[in-house]
RNA sequence: GCGCCUGUAGCUCAGUUGGAUAGAGUGCUGCCCUCCGAAGGCAGAAGUCACAGGUUCGAAUCCUGUCAGGCGCGCCA
């Protein structure tokens, strides 16, 4: 249990005591104090029950305040090993009212270094499990595998991993689904190309770079616009796919391996946690779609329109006002990714069990996602007890300098090409290795290499999580790359830092009780209640799914402690400061590490 | 046209189940290395929270309207 949550318990139980009320439960709101010169926490329940006892809220403030310092009078806090010191009103040092009724607390230092002392071993850095836990499939990456990985299936990547490995770290049961796509008409045209181009036999394909593939796919798409007879033979090819032929199966095969290959690949050196196990893409629903239609045929769902299945939904119109279907099967007789998704959610709940469904896309799916899962509960296979949530995030943009004037566009090559997740690794290894090395010239190429792949990671993970998904994305590789301000980098550095005291001081902090420890410095304390209020984060996080959150209270966390680095002395330091000041930073390094792991960033000793 | 999202400091963004003087970073002006990593710390200047009404003790936050931008809206995913 948090401070927060233990403040709220104290408070609520204050005014059940003071003002039993109509009945209905109260429920008190406790917030850090915006400026920690007011306490520690505060709370603005007085202004909120002055509306339901009509009384104003200073007397309100006032009679709950009196509850609470009866309450805590006379029980000395004790710290007792093991336990949560945040169990008892001992915990508080004060209670007073301020203003025109906030309630302001400060809790006792003890109470805090108890805390520190009873987290100090702990990997989870005081987080608990959560009490219900679910099977949750998350949903993310999904690249097109007729494409090498870009910067649009980076954003689902980095939010989709953070939120699964958060999920998970909480005590989730969390099933990771790489729902890639491999199947439909993109790959008709690219089997019509490689049979066409690779006539030879497909060695010469597995031999070719990937670019190829890529070029090979945009060429086929110019050559079905303009072609018709190459237009037949993709559409051909699709339904070669779908009928199990042999000979295309085996084209197909053939690149899906080459693509898949390095789309994993590339999850391995971005530190992505997604691997062949997780694999679930378009193709894996072939035969399943069949029933898809048949089960929706046979509720009465579908008619046909213009030679294609479909089905209407109540509330969604198309551009001229009319109504407008989810099309199921299309009028060549193909499916396409609503038959895959519907089959996908169908799959999920009926044999995986998911109890929560979470999809990590570009927001311009969001129309798609709300129909097919109107379309999925209507066909009965999403209950409403399952939730199934999309999480759509904005476009990614780069700011365009032209007459001096700026202006923002979709982020794009100079040619106008997709950017592609592997060429923004070069550059920030190429950067990052820049800065590296004019700090540690002497550094070893293997070591450098090390760090180097890390900070280019966090560079790019921590721009990227830092802000709120829903909205547009601004890259810019300056301030990403530029190693100051909220970035992964200046956390990196103060953990390195961290790591830096600990070579010197070479000590063994096992057993480190709380009666050893002091608070002697006004920076210390608030260290120490930044350290402490870690599970604070997590508390609303199933429900917003809110990464940006765990960033905010890292950098916070850095900044603090790079204050009291400057102000306080370690090594130098008295015996009893001097270990109290090393337990304090070890908490610190702790959660960091913990916090950027949940974000999918490695922490380095050295940079 | 309809739907969703966005509009907060020059720039990039937090803050939105109503709460104290609206916060960070960056850029700008300065200051701080005899000291554990200065990729750091400190200070200063910088705001009509798009606009107009409304709700109330109190609104960046809630409601209504307007303006501006982004994305989406039948056989791509």
């Amino acid at each position: 249990m948090s401070f927060i949550e233990s403040i709220k318990d104290i408070l609520n139980k204050a005014v059940a005591d003071c003002f039993p009320g109509s009945g209905q439960a109260f429920e008190c709101q406790v917030a850090p104090c915006q400026d920690r010169q007011f306490g520690d926490y505060q709370s603005n329940l007085a202004f909120l029950l002055a509306k339901r006892e009509k009384t104003g809220p200073r007397e309100i403030a006032g009679a709950v305040v009196e509850s609470v310092r009866k309450e805590a009078k006379g029980t000395d806090f004790k710290s007792v090993p093991g336990i949560p010191a945040n169990l008892s009103p001992a915990i508080i040092e004060s209670i007073e009212i301020a203003g025109p009724g906030f309630i302001n607390i400060r809790l006792k230092d003890t109470a805090l270094l108890s805390e520190l002392a009873r987290t100090l071993a702990d990997p989870r850095c005081g987080v608990e499990r959560t009490a219900r836990p679910q099977r949750i499939v998350v949903d993310y990456s999904s690249p097109n595998l007729a494409k090498d990985l870009h910067v649009g299936t980076m954003r689902s990547t980095v939010i989709g991993d953070s939120i699964a490995r958060v999920l998970e770290f909480l005590g989730h049961e969390v099933l990771r689904q790489n729902h890639y796509g491999d199947w439909g008409a993109n790959f008709g045209v690219l089997v019509a190309m490689i049979k066409q181009e690779y006539d030879s036999g497909l060695g010469g394909l597995e031999a070719a770079p990937l670019e190829a593939v890529e070029e090979l796919y945009a060429r086929g798409s110019a050559l079905k616009a303009s072609s018709g007879e190459f237009a037949r033979r993709a559409a051909e090819e699709v339904n070669n796919l779908q009928a199990g032929n042999p000979e295309s199966l085996a084209v197909w095969q053939a690149l899906t391996d080459k693509t898949l290959h390095a789309c994993h690949s590339l999850y391995w050196e971005f530190n992505v946690s997604l691997d062949a196990s997780h694999d679930c893409p378009e193709s894996f629903y072939r035969d399943d779609l069949p029933g898809v239609i048949s089960e929706l045929s046979e509720k009465g769902l579908l008619v046909e329109d213009n030679n294609a299945l479909c089905a209407y939904l109540d509330g969604f119109l198309n551009v001229d006002g009319d109504p407008l279907p989810v099309i199921v099967q299309k009028s060549d007789a193909g499916y396409n990714y609503s038959t895959t998704d519907l089959a996908g959610i169908r799959h999920r709940v009926g044999r995986l069990g998911a109890q929560q469904i979470i999809i990590v896309t570009d927001r311009g799916q969001e129309l798609h996602f709300r129909m097919i899962r109107a379309l999925a509960q209507k066909a009965g296979w999403l209950p409403d007890s399952v939730p199934l949530r999309h999480l759509g995030y904005g476009v990614i943009l780069q700011e365009i300098r032209d007459n001096g004037q700026t202006r923002k566009a979709r982020f794009r090559t100079r040619s106008g090409g997709t950017v592609k997740i592997r060429e923004l690794l070069a550059e920030g290894r190429r950067r990052s290795e820049a800065l590296t090395l004019d700090r540690n010239p002497d550094i070893g190429a293997e070591e450098l290499d090390g760090i180097v792949g890390k900070l280019t990671i966090a560079a790019l993970k921590y721009a990227d999580l830092k802000q709120r998904p829903e909205s547009d994305y601004t890259f810019n590789w300056d301030q990403m790359l530029a190693n100051q301000g909220n970035t992964g980098i200046y956390i990196l550095y103060c953990y390195v830092r961290i790591a830096s005291l600990f070579r010197k001081a070479g000590l063994d902090l096992a057993g480190a009780g709380p009666d050893a420890l002091a608070i002697t410095h006004e920076l210390e304390r608030e260290l120490l209640l930044q350290v402490v209020s870690f599970p604070e984060l997590f508390s609303g996080y199933e429900e917003e799914l809110s990464s940006h959150n765990i960033c905010s209270y890292l950098y916070e966390l850095a900044g603090c402690y790079s204050r009291f680095w400057k102000d306080c002395p370690i090594l130098t330091a008295d015996d009893e400061v001097r270990h109290s000041r090393l337990v304090l930073s070890r908490a610190v390094a702790a959660r960091l590490e913990l916090g950027l792991s949940l974000l999918g960033i490695e922490v380095v000793e050295r940079m």
